[in-house]
RNA sequence: GGAGGGGUGGCUGAGUGGUCGAAAGCACCGGUCUUGAAAACCGACGAGUCGCGAGGCUCCCAGGGUUCGAAUCCCUGCCCCUCCGCCA
């Protein structure tokens, strides 16, 4: 969410800034709805002041022995007129809600401009593609061919978008998952979190993926309440903070995490059907920061090289980009996306993406923390990032490792990892 | 699943339906003292929001209700604790 008096400020100058995003401000709505606000507050506070004080002169008179009756019957009509109050400025204020809820985050001004994916600007190369003297294969015929990685069988398990993974497979996969946490804690700095993977209404409004994005996500029904599969564990770990006030000392609060995460891919339908590029469920390892606000845009160069890292490591070959305006997230001001590079595909493929929130997360969470200098409560600013999609990366690793016989060589990284297999 | 007890400021913890946004303690901050620090003492000290301002409004888990007036009474929900039962 923006900051509601900066929108009021300035509506004209913010729908400016957001037209990068393509997202349209209806600032004459808006204007509006706030004009009729400020009249409503101001209507109900007095009718409020005008009550409370009355009921105080009640309590003294009784106090004293007088009689009260003279004084009941002057406030006689002020509750219904207060009840009245009260409704329309609820009405207003969820309008007024509504629209600010659907707001994007403002994009820093380096954000590049563009409509799609074609616009993101890259920023740097690492690593070269190798030669293979042969016809690279791609995740999914390696893995048929290879056996562990099975498709047809998921479906019937379930449907489309999941995949079944056994034997060497199912353990590189896993060696995966070990190898990027220990990385993250032990290089990097980060504590290790397990998490929730349901979590709340509250917690998804606190990110930001509800109430815009509810179709995105699975839902579970509990009782007569909801839960929600996470669609990343951005979403529990970055609630760790909502409706905290942190100490300074505190900071930065860095914390990584392999969860599962749940996406129904509802836009999806046609796109990426082949393989684990895109699925209804998938591993990752997220890192997550809670840093004070001078510190985020430093973080977000650091996390970035955090993810790159492993890249590295697993010497896969990559290109970090810039999110352009027209394919920046919601709730992002900024996005660098690791693609890594897929023989079987011929190209960059998304492997990593790595954001700046700065306070947008941070006011929906009432996440803060006291400014020794001002003494006060202010916003925090929140990242996040994948470090990495734990499919991807073994797509990733399938694809490049592959020789020309079919087999699959076992990453030096991922070795110790591995219980002495050293190919697929 | 059954039976009880609770949710109050950064933390601990008082609170009779009426000057209670809330005692007290701790922490934090400022000061005195000190070469410096500690201790001691003094002072300040919840958050949000509206208003140009004076000042107002809201918030004692959440949502309803009773009342002129609710932290306090009633209902519902959520969460935590104790005991019993069941259980990976």
């Amino acid at each position: 969410m923006l900051d509601s008096k900066i929108v009021r400020e300035n509506p004209e100058a913010v729908a400016e800034q957001l037209v990068k995003k393509k997202y349209i401000f209806p600032v004459a709505r808006f204007n509006e709805l706030e004009a009729l606000r400020r009249e409503a507050q101001i209507l109900s506070e007095n009718l409020q002041n005008e009550r409370n004080t009355r009921s105080k002169q009640i309590g003294k008179a009784k106090a004293s022995g007088e009689d009260i009756q003279p004084l009941l019957a002057e406030v006689q009509n002020l509750g219904d007129q207060l009840d009245e109050a009260k409704r329309k400025l609820g009405e207003i204020a969820a309008d007024l809600d509504n629209i600010l809820l659907g707001v994007p985050n403002l994009p820093d001004a380096s954000v590049p401009v563009g409509d799609s994916e074609d616009d993101n600007v890259e920023v740097r190369r690492w690593g070269t593609p190798r030669e293979l003297d042969f016809g690279p294969l791609d995740h999914v015929a390696l893995g048929e061919s290879n056996g562990g990685l099975d498709f047809e069988t998921a479906a019937k398990i379930t449907g489309s978008r999941f995949a079944l993974m056994t034997g060497k497979m199912a353990r590189m996969h896993r060696a995966l998952i070990q190898f990027m946490l220990d990385v993250q804690t032990s290089e990097h700095g980060y504590t290790e979190a397990y998490v929730p993977y349901m979590v709340n209404e509250d917690s998804l409004k606190g990110t930001g993926q509800l109430p815009k994005f509810g179709e995105d996500l699975f839902k579970v029904p509990f009782g007569d309440r909801q839960f929600y599969l996470i669609p990343t564990a951005e979403v529990p770990v970055t609630n760790i903070v909502r409706d905290e006030i942190v100490d300074a000392a505190q900071l930065p609060i860095k914390y990584t995490a392999h969860t599962p995460c749940f996406r129904s891919e509802a836009g999806a339908s046609g796109k990426d059907t082949r393989g684990m590029i895109r699925q209804h469920q998938f591993e990752k390892v997220e890192m997550v920061q809670i840093v004070e606000p001078s510190t985020s845009w430093d973080t977000l160069e650091a996390m970035t090289q955090h993810a790159e890292a492993i890249l590295q490591k697993l010497n896969l070959p990559y290109r970090v980009v810039a999110l352009c305006g027209g394919d920046l997230g919601f709730g992002a001001a900024k996005t660098y996306d690791l693609e890594v590079w897929l023989p079987g595909q011929d190209k960059f493929r998304e492997i990593s993406s790595v954001s700046n929130m700065t306070d947008f997360q941070a006011r929906r969470l009432k996440a803060r923390w006291r400014n020794p200098e001002t003494g006060k409560p202010e916003l925090l600013h929140t990242l996040n990032g994948s470090g990495l999609a734990i499919g991807r990366t073994l797509v990733a690793v399938l694809e490049n490792y592959q020789t020309a016989d079919g087999r699959i060589i076992v990453p030096e990284a991922l070795l110790p990892y591995m219980g002495g297999v050293t190919e697929l």
